[in-house]
RNA sequence: CGGGCUGUAGUGUAACGGCAGCACGAGUCCUUUGGGAGGAUUUAGUCCCGGUUCAAAUCCGGGCAGCCCGACCA
């Protein structure tokens, strides 16, 4: 697309009421808008970004039988009674006639619905098993909202729930998820350690959480240097220095942000909502359950944390917004290679704005898009220069099909 | 939800209880053009409600909002 028409701009300061580096960075560049405490819009170049983390998540839920569907937001108080959590105190409740108990709580997760509407399916184990998750924008009435987008009231996430006709069956499903989101976290240029945690309102049994390295994490986790075993520090009875349960190497406390996490339920939640089986032999019994969640944002918002550099955010080549940015510099043509690269199927941000050589550079860096090709006078007619996100020095002159061939490939010809 | 801090233009700041000003940004035009260039011009503000006062950005009360620490959490 031009640049030119994109309704946003690069702005060179970050809004005052920013702390975090993530959502300075964001909105920056464009990627998002904060309308209200931990309340953010996705814009055009963000929302991109967005799409291609929940493509990757897609992709791979999908390769594990997920089948993906689409719950309500509103939910009615009955669902989170039946489960003791009308009272959970992230809940968003919906009012009407004032004075009246409100009769609908905002999803913050969708345990309940998920199964009462398995309820309505299931009557036999040759029902069982079998998986569904949603893309769903969540509600939590987080009492403090903070580190800009990675601690929300409102944010996207991806929700996966299992069924399964017996506890076994749940934790091979399980391992097979936790396989899954490891994928899913090296796609997106993430190196998350799989971590022993607390089940928090979900469960009562311990789960695990993926955590990413980052200063700005709100976790602290105790993870091996040798083995890469970690445990949350909430449950955790190791300290910094401890040698690891499970290979006796040195474990270092980190501060870490929590990108997904997996939980088995158990029967929790089927019982509150008559969630049974026939078995082999007739006799009833409760569906076993686990729930496993991404927070999409958040994902978005870990990868700048850890992917930036004095200049703005560089984006893995996987979920940027474009794979290439195509900068026309005062008195160049830009507009013969943006049609080449569209035609090759590329796609590209063709800054075509008439401004300094500097302004653009700045803001492309800013923008973080990975591949860079500027159109010049002072290169030969159809030479351009191509330089990759975050890689030092000058670009490099090659002509417009080499170019094209390096950005399609990211290899050298 | 406890504790703390802060609310003046998009950002950063100034104004004794006495005309709301400056810089940067943003917009328009011109000149410039390989790392945020220059000139002209325009734009835009005292968070809200009430009180005290001849007079409130300034003092008082209440509200609202934002940020930070804690508790809690994808």
């Amino acid at each position: 697309m031009k640049q030119s028409e994109l309704f946003t701009k690069v702005a060179r300061e970050a809004p005052k009421d920013e702390v975090a580096l993530n959502a300075k960075l964001l909105a920056r560049g464009g990627f998002s808008y904060k309308n209200s405490a931990g309340v953010y819009s996705y814009l055009p170049l963000g929302w991109r970004v967005m799409k291609k983390i929940e493509g990757i998540i897609r992709e791979e839920m999908d390769a594990i039988g997920g089948q993906e569907m689409f719950m309500p937001t509103l939910h009615d108080k009955h669902y989170l009674k039946a489960t003791g959590r009308w009272g959970v105190d992230v809940v968003f409740k919906v009012n009407d006639a004032a004075g009246k108990e409100p009769p609908f709580s905002l999803g913050w997760t969708h345990e309940e619905p998920v199964s009462e509407i398995a309820a309505h399916y299931v009557s036999s184990y040759k029902d069982l098993p079998f998986a569904a998750y949603q893309f769903q924008t969540k509600f939590r009435n987080e009492p403090r909202a903070k580190s800009g987008l990675l601690r929300g009231r409102e944010f996207l996430m991806k929700d996966l729930y299992s069924f399964h006709a017996s506890e076994g069956d749940l934790f091979e499903y399980y391992a097979r998820v936790a396989e899954a989101y490891k994928k899913i976290f090296a796609r997106c240029g993430l190196t998350a350690h799989y971590t022993v945690a607390a089940g928090g309102d979900f469960t009562v049994s311990h789960t695990h959480e993926f955590q990413v390295i980052a200063p700005a994490g709100e976790d602290t986790i105790y993870l091996c240097g040798k083995c890469g075993y970690a445990e949350n520090k909430e449950i955790s009875k190791l300290e910094d220095g401890a040698a690891c349960p499970q290979c006796g190497g040195p474990v270092g406390a980190k501060q870490a942000i929590e990108v997904g996490n997996i939980f088995p339920l158990g029967t929790k939640y089927s019982e509150a909502f008559n969630l049974r089986f026939a078995d082999e032999r007739g006799e009833k019994k409760y569906v076993a359950m686990g729930s496993y969640g991404i927070g999409v944002s958040r994902v978005m918002a870990t990868i700048v944390e850890v992917s930036n550099d004095q200049n703005g955010i560089i984006w893995p080549e996987s979920v940027a917004p474009f794979r290439a940015h195509l900068l026309a510099l005062p008195g160049a043509d830009g507009a013969g290679a943006y049609a080449a690269l569209q035609k090759e199927g590329v796609e590209v941000l063709y800054d075509d704005r008439e401004l300094s050589a500097g302004e653009k550079f700045a803001e492309a860096d800013l923008v973080g898009i990975p591949w860079r090709i500027v159109a010049s006078p002072k290169l030969g007619g159809d030479t351009v220069e191509v330089k990759r996100r975050g890689k030092a020095g000058a670009g490099r002159p090659a002509s417009l099909s080499e170019a094209i061939a390096l950005v399609k490939t990211g290899k050298e010809s």
